[in-house]
DNA sequence: CATGAATGAGCATTCATTCAT
DNA sequence: TATGAATGAATGCTCATTCAT
């Protein structure tokens, strides 16, 4: 191994480590407790380090963004691995992102920070990373439509773009869920939550 | 008028003037940015005074967030009003509220932002304000399902949950926008927003 | 009654008016939380009429401390009217103060206050009935002991100085307490207050 | 000396800046004036550099505190160190007691401050510290004590009970100083102060 | 590479007091 | 007398970022 690579993976272990630290923070306390001093505290790193590796505290919550975007991934992929139908198939990917914004509650925030924050622009590396998980979770979606378009239970219909409206949707759906005690007063949050799915993968069945 | 009336009436003008400061910095550079101690400045008012008028920071983004909501009903509500057909209406109420996110952007940053930020949680006073506006918008789309369904257009729904979920929806989608340049990538989100809110609406005829 | 009694009547209610709220704040929420709003708030009155019936913050407190001694004045006027002998009153007199700073830690808090914060220099006025409820209290400790002198079971101290350096005693070792786990630290602070007096009064015994 | 030494060094340094600058604000305007910008004007530092060497307000009273209790410390220590009497120590030991409230008033304060504040309560460690420095002083008085209890002077009695009674004592007679103008009218304090000191000491004497 | 000391603007909030009505 | 709106300095504290070593 030459000298350049040990350099480049021990630079990869650091940029670890601090995100090691930056999630225990995200998990302990939640993003608005997380600091740069607190994460160079508990990295064990001077804080100068920290910015040697990220350039700035939105750079590491992307990073970690990108982490909630590959759990996420796994959890769909499961489902899409499985021999179900189709139809089953996306309504429990439909049920898992209510639960993934349960479970992963943590990352889940930090997936809508950057989702409703009108601020931030991605440089375009951290763009790119994104666009490469993201996409995967939409490709899983989508090849489960087409899948069910081949076996013939459901129409022909553009399966990406239906793949965004639907993941579109749920996402919609699952910061609703914060009205349950005002606007939904009465309404079952996740009743609707499911007829949602139900009604979305209704439209897409041959007739 | 009574002494006791312009009191009340310089009152309301004071919370207003506190309000259009507010406004103000909303617009120009973004919720972030909006703190006490600069709404002060731009109202021209002592700190103490923003606080003799409103409890705390966040009574004044309720505030804002209802004012925002308000003149979301008033979009809605026009297009309600008009002579066309349900399935109309409720197309142009979808395509309204993206153009709402971007005409005001301010006023819609801030209802995502309580819509997504999961610390805050409304003391009830609050609760009870938002519930209302945004019941009165939910009841507006609701209303136009049920002279669908009693025009015989669209089959027999509950239309308070069909509501929610075509909020969700299109709320889900807005927030998608972001994504136009990584995951989107190559996809008109617009296009996508209308095909979703058609896919919608289509699921509401009768056959 | 003619016009100006009325008048200092209705002056003197609106001062207990005001008095009563401070005391329920003192009682319910401690020296620190009380403001003037909070008083003004609690006791149904403008600021400004606080203002015209007391000159600032620190008169009220003087009022409390007042109620305080005047409370502490009568379980030592109580304990003195009992038929036990002197030396055991004057025990039982200094039990109670210690457990007056544990009853009714509010009104003892407020008299430490005045005692310890080094700024505050009272007016006339207040010097005046501090004077009179402390020396009251003070009188009966005096009488007390002059009450043993006389029956021969104390010597012919000054009772006077005597007293003064009781009620110093104590009140120095009340405020140990708060060292109980620190410097203390294995010793009983009770065992030791008990000790502390039963001292002071062995030191009375006449041979 | 190496880097690290230095470093250390210079940090102890700052920390005493601090800690001159709380000080002098100490001396010069009390207690109740002193705030960490203050303080850091005074020293001439930024506000964050002070809660750098200081988690908070605080730990830099209580390092002031044991400032004093190391002055208080040094005096009594040089009582104990002289060649007189047990008695005669003690009774000097008190007097210094007075003599420091008076010549030290700003370090009496803070240690009367933190003893008479019911709020205050000291996290573990800045507790040991205060611990030590307070149990130093005390076990002065104690030594003094078992030297007069060995010399065969003073009676058998428990020394380190004696000694948080002496201390208690006094403190809550310089306390009264306060009163000179209102309760203590026409006494003398001073003498009072001796004259309790005496009876203190005249209680040790064996028979 | 790595450090960590230093910064100072910024934060939300409180509060005694004033004063025109 | 009584009010209560208005003030603005002050509070303790945080934090992203810089930079000399």
């Amino acid at each position: 191994m030459g000298v350049k690579e040990r350099r480049a993976l021990e630079k990869e272990l650091r940029r670890n480590q601090i995100l090691d630290a930056a999630r225990k923070l995200l998990f302990e306390t939640g993003m608005k407790a997380i600091s740069i001093n607190k994460i160079a505290q508990e990295a064990e790193l001077g804080v100068g380090t920290i910015y040697f590796y990220y350039k700035n505290k939105e750079e590491i919550f992307a990073a970690l963004q990108e982490e909630g975007l590959k759990l996420l991934y796994a959890k769909i992929e499961n489902i899409y691995q499985n021999k179900k139908k189709p139809d089953k198939k996306l309504k429990e990917m439909g049920t898992a992102y209510l639960q993934f914004s349960e479970d992963r509650k943590d990352y889940f925030d930090i997936i809508s920070y950057f989702l409703s924050s009108s601020e931030v622009i991605f440089p375009l590396n951290l763009k790119t990373q994104i666009d490469l998980s993201g996409n995967k979770i939409l490709s899983l979606i989508s090849s489960t439509i087409d899948d069910g378009i081949k076996a013939g239970i459901f129409k022909a219909v553009n399966s990406r773009r239906f793949s965004i409206m639907f993941w579109g949707t749920v996402h919609g759906l699952v910061q609703f869920k914060k009205l349950k005690n005002t606007i939904l007063n009465g309404e079952n949050h996740n009743e609707i939550y499911q007829y949602s799915i139900d009604s979305l993968i209704d439209g897409l069945y041959s007739k």
